[in-house]
DNA sequence: GTTGAACTTAACGTTAACGTAAATGGTATA
DNA sequence: TATACCATTTACGTTAACGTTAAGTTCAAC
């Protein structure tokens, strides 16, 4: 296909190196087709790639995203491995929320100590030398 | 002083190994001092430990905390040296913001998927085999 | 058809944050 | 004071996620 991209244009389309994306194949994150020998990246590669880097960005492991794609990947054929999916998605949304929990708790935190800081800016600069 | 901890009370303590703590003050996260050759923990160590393991929670690196840490411990003795420790702190709060923003869609995205699945589930029980 | 950029695989190097093992010394208790 | 346990430093090992050559192949342009 012609619109598919070359591995430069993907790296560049995602502001990284063209190593990092044959890594991502290494790991089996993707698997870009080849023609005469040169990766080629479909419109299906891309978006398991942005599911990548996104979940990069949140933080979590490459062996946790790989996780996780498999189950956007996975046509459950039946009710039994449906279930066990939504019990992996279910763990993984209460992992984010106690992350975000924390992150509020550190915000909080962060905010009195720059208060605190302000404080003291406004009492010196107050003061004569 | 008695009432110093032990490394191994230390380690105890936070939930990790002697190890951990002993790299921490290899790389100046903390000053125990010594008692015949052996660490001593004061409540200001403890103290410091404690900023270290929450900041770790936050998902922060060693050297990243070591920078933060040593802003707190600064006692600011010029305004501008107090205004630089400032800025640093806003720049930190911004990028405590911004995680929350993509954690917070993160959770979004994870929420229709888990939707999607649902219904896929209830559609599949109402079918017969 | 030759050059030069972009591609390939293979393999070793790097950093953070410890784990682990060896050799040695201090401490508490029977 | 002998035993057992806890401590010390030194130093090499480990994992994740790439970085960095090296040596060769293919494409695009002239």
């Amino acid at each position: 296909m012609v619109e598919d991209l070359a591995i430069a244009e993907v790296a560049e389309k995602f502001q990284v190196t063209t190593r990092t994306i044959r890594y991502y194949e290494e790991i089996g994150l993707v698997h870009p087709h080849r023609e005469n020998g040169h990766r080629r990246f479909s419109r299906k590669d891309i978006t398991r790639l942005s599911l990548v880097f996104r979940g990069k960005k949140y933080g979590f492991q490459l062996e946790e995203i790989k996780n996780m794609i498999q189950l956007i990947d996975l046509d459950p054929s039946g009710v039994q491995q449906l279930e066990k999916t939504m019990e992996y998605g279910r763990r993984k949304m209460r992992e984010i929320d106690r992350r975000l929990v924390e992150l509020e708790q550190l915000k909080t935190e962060m905010n009195s100590w720059l208060q605190k800081f302000e404080e003291e800016l406004v009492k010196r600069k107050g003061e004569p030398l």
